[in-house]
Order: C-alpha cells, then structure tokens, then sequence
DNA sequence: GTGCTGTATCGACGCTTGTCGATACAGCCG
DNA sequence: CGGCTGTATCGACAAGCGTCGATACAGCAC
C-alpha cells in the first residue's frame, strides 16, 4: 500500500551510538535515553507511533489517530504531546488540521544502541 | 578488552518482529511491548542493562552493580528485579554471590521494532 | 462578523513508581 | 553451632503519570 513498504531498513550503518552491549553507559546518556524510552513505555503511545509511521505518506492527522482508541481527545493529545517532547515524532498545523510524523534518526538511535552482539550458545539451550 | 568486543552485531536477519513503522501495532503486542520499554525507562537500569553487558564474561554479580550509583542497595536489587520480570535480564544464584546477564534475544527483538526504512529527503534538512 | 469543527491546555483525581530504612533470608567461615 | 556478608523483601512515603471533563484556542464556512 504505502510506497514505504519495500524500502530497505536502515542497518547498523546508520548507528550513531555505540550499542549499549559494549560499554557502561554514561550517567548523562543514559538520562537523555530513559526519556525516550519512557516515551515508548506505554501501549497507546507505541500504537500511535506505529499507527503514524505506517499511515500514508508517512504521516497522520490527529483526527486519524482518536477513532482506534477508547481513551479521549485530550487524552491522545496528551500522549501525542510526549512523543513530540521526547523528539520522536514531529508535527506542523495544516489549516485546520494537525499533522505528526515519525523522526527515523530518533527510532534508529534506539535501535543501534539496543543492538546485540551474535547470541552464545545459553541462548539456543 | 572482553572477548565479545569484536564480534558482529545481530542485524536486522534475527528480526523477530516486524518493525513497528511498517504496520500498526496490536493492542496485546503494544502491552506486551511497552512492559519493556517501562524496563529501560529508568536511568539507573539503562545503566544496570549496558553495565551487565559489557562486564567481563557478560554477567555481573550484584556486588559489582551496587557501586557505580547513590542509591541504596535495595533501590538496586528492585531495579534488577523489574529488569528481570520484563524478560530482560537472567539471574541465578552461585553460591554467596547472584549473578545477572542479559537476555539478547529481548534486547534484539526491540531493536528489530525500532528498525526505521531508509530516512527521507526530509531527515536530511 | 457568527458559528462550527479540530486540537491543545487546564485542573483534578486515583494509581503507579522510585526511594528509603528496617528486616528477613541464603550461604560461607570458623 | 554462631556470626558474618551478600542479596531480597517489606512497609511507608513523596513524586510522577494516565485519565477525565471542562474549557480555550485556531482556522474554515457562511
């Protein structure tokens, strides 16, 4: 559907951090990380993401993203707000409307830095 | 320094999950999900995640992790206890000591969700 | 202008979370 | 056995979070 689908995925090429596997993560870091990734921690939040990333053209308007929750309109604002802050999405108004769009570099960040070295033999067992 | 220093990262072929940004999340994957990322939503787990990693042999004893931070010893054995319950981490008591590593397979499956498809012109600007 | 629709903010509420000190439990040593 | 060290659990507290209804703001239509 979405002319999305086949790209390629970024690979570790894209990394920006080191995977936090390799070495301790500074005190600093790990701050500025736990707040994205309190972003994520909750359901409705992660569906929205994702209900962002794969709709058309890659981005959404907040009136498509109420109808799939049970929660309120302000409640999805809210949650839309966190995203945003915790520099994962975007948004811009458009007219009346309101629009968000996913940040790849934010999500590749994650990704790179939760990569993992090849699994021992303990996790085949 | 450790042995697992130059091995390969798992890339995108050990893709357990589809990456979020391809189709919308289900609500019971999005809980599921979203308990782990709660896990690392924590600075001082972030922190307890990449310390146990990346010491040597890639398990660490408790007494190891209670140093490196101003919190108390059972603010440390509570964040190990919420990483362990979020399917993150292993544990397993040797003698005295309790020793934690971590789960690869867990880490490698959010870092598949995270995959972002190839930036656009957009991410460049 | 007035009214209408889409979205954000506000204030309040209950629940969860991070932290602590105190204490319990597990295993070693002598 | 008794005492010691390492780790986990308990109970309590303050702070943070998700949710709501009410309301404010922005832009279109008329």
């Amino acid at each position: 559907m979405s002319k999305q689908a086949d790209l390629p995925l970024l690979g570790p090429d894209v990394t920006c951090c080191a995977p936090m596997v390799r070495q301790p993560l500074g005190e600093v870091d790990a701050i500025e990380l736990s707040r994205m990734f309190k972003a994520l921690s909750d359901p409705i939040r992660l569906r929205l993401l994702s209900l962002i990333a794969s709709h058309e053209g890659g981005e959404a308007c907040v009136c498509d993203l109420i109808g799939p929750f049970d929660v309120s309109q302000p409640t999805i604002s809210h949650h839309l707000k966190v995203l945003r802050e915790a520099g994962l999405v975007g948004s811009e108004r458009r007219g009346t409307w309101v629009y968000y769009w996913v940040l790849p570099e934010a999500l590749a960040k994650l990704s790179a830095l939760l990569q993992t070295p090849a699994v021992p033999a303990k996790a085949s067992a």
